[in-house]
DNA sequence: CTGCGGAGATGCGACAAGCGAATGTCTAGC
DNA sequence: GCTAGACATTCGCTTGTCGCATCTCCGCAG
């Protein structure tokens, strides 16, 4: 029993408001009756006295209704709440409304994007599990490489984004899930010199090859392995489609990088041969998103996908 | 364990959002810290984080912000929500700022009405008290008859009136607060026939005498009661004004009726004989206000004064 | 004038919400 | 790796609010 006397909150101004007490006090408004309010939000006609004393004790403007034989009638006081009380419960509604929209569109929606070769196997294995889980999620894709999916995702045009890395530093703003380390092969046509070569072959017996690739200079693509061998690539013809590039391995016009993930799907004549890993591993995968902002349920249970996808795939 | 199995309330979409939250979640959205915000509100951080996941939760919108190792930031449907969190805070202050003005305005005023002779002794009596309880009250007072004192009041142009009946039915909208039953008084001239006349005097000895009165017909005034006791006052003057009619009398011009609570302050050249009642009763004298209506502070103050100062006069 | 019925107020017991304090978990930085 | 900062979680307790039953007040009908 201290000088801590805490005052008693007898009659304090201050009081918060519930938005409980301002609905069931538009509905006393409206019916002009205890009872019949009560009767309509479910509750008894104790509750909503006492509700309404709540309120008038919270707001301290004195009664908001007088009680009369037949029922109450809103005072001055309780006439001039009518209004704020409307606004009050017409911006909870909209908010729900709204967050309701949102949740609508951003659950019911994925955009993601992935490199080329992840579309190989990897995202149709992913978007089977998703599309059984998620029927009604509309799905948007985006191909790119690696960069400019993470751009993508940085502008907000992109969810997820499926990227690889050759080795370089991740960006710090990005959270990568990952998924795999992938080894890379080097694809040769029957009857190729190495061709009959066992185990994983080092990439600098390559050196002196001609190169199929899809861009004429190694840098951030797939041939920046052969730049951390120790020599740089002869690219004798720059070919980005995967078809086409192996009618020209075939043909014997080179040889080309493939990494695992597209390793399932090369035409008969073509031989892979395992590169052995130097150093730096060859390359990771992973779902890339933005450090910080949170997933959408849809883009949630798609990561789910990728990695179970990722599980069901011949490391 | 029948089928009433009531859905027990986890994850429910429709859940009620309180006031405070929505504070907690605005002060969150200004500080990007629920640390902050806590010390700002004079809370603990743990309230704070149960406060805004209990407005997640209600609004099922998902999360409003992302937790970051550095605080907080609000997500999608944080920016959406944050409008019109604004707006129900706005809607709530403004509601309290309107009814302490109208508390301020209706509290701090008090509009009364009398009839004339209740000014003589009773009002201003009743005013003095009131004016030593309630210092600041700001006090306008209006001087009528009572049929249209009672017009001001249904109007909403008094907050109470002291106003008096000739035994006619007061009107059922009013509240009636019985202050006084005064008998009358017949003012005659020194030296008058009847001025030495012992006890209460019959109202019919005065049939043939020259009345001075406020009005040529004597219904509704206080000569109604010379019409109850069976004959019709011959009004020879029409006077309104108190002093002026004490000036008619005194030069033995005429009579007049003068009700108790003017009684004190006649001048000493009349003389004042009592009017014997007979069957219906003098004269009721009544506070008036609206039934059903609830009284300001004020009016129920001055309620009380009136009532007081009725106490001190001689009945 | 005396019950009767309807309307709001209130006491009581029980349950749920919400607080502070202490503790756990995660991340960044040294 | 350790410390510091920030949010989440657990625990015990206070406070708020409900339903139920009951009370009071008022108008109405017999």
């Amino acid at each position: 029993m201290s000088s801590m006397a805490a005052m008693p909150n007898t009659h304090d101004a201050g009081a918060e408001v519930s938005t409980v007490w301002l609905r069931v006090f538009l509905e006393v408004a409206r019916h002009g009756s205890f009872t019949v309010a009560a009767r309509t939000l479910g509750w008894t006609q104790s509750a909503v006295s006492r509700q309404i004393a709540s309120l008038e004790a919270a707001l301290d403007g004195g009664p908001l209704f007088d009680r009369l034989p037949r029922g109450v009638a809103l005072t001055e006081a309780g006439r001039l709440l009518v209004p704020h009380a409307e606004t009050v419960a017409a911006a909870l509604h909209d908010a729900r409304r709204e967050l309701g929209a949102l949740r609508e569109a951003a659950g019911g929606r994925l955009r993601f994007g992935a490199f080329a070769t992840a579309d190989a196997a990897l995202v149709p294995h992913a978007l089977a599990l998703f599309r059984a889980r998620r029927p009604r999620v509309r799905v948007t894709r985006e191909e790119g490489l690696t960069p400019a999916l993470l751009d993508q995702l940085t502008a907000g045009h992109l969810d997820l984004a499926v990227v690889s890395t050759t080795g370089r530093a991740p960006l710090e703003s990005y959270e990568l899930h990952h998924l795999l380390d992938e080894p890379l092969y080097v694809a040769v046509p029957d009857g190729h010199p190495l061709a009959a070569h066992e185990g994983p072959v080092p990439l600098g017996h390559f050196a002196d090859a001609d190169w199929i690739s899809g861009s004429a200079r190694p840098e951030g693509t797939l041939l920046d392995a052969a730049l951390r061998q120790g020599f740089r690539p002869r690219v004798a013809h720059v070919v980005g489609e995967w078809t086409a590039k192996q009618g020209y391995v075939a043909a014997g016009l080179g040889v080309t990088l493939v990494p695992a993930l597209a390793a399932e799907s090369v035409r008969p004549d073509i031989t892979l041969l395992r590169v052995r890993d130097e150093g730096a591993p060859a390359r990771a995968v992973y779902a890339a998103t933005v450090r910080g902002r949170s997933l959408t349920p849809a883009a949630s249970a798609f990561l789910d996908a990728v990695r179970e996808a990722t599980a069901k795939i011949p490391a």
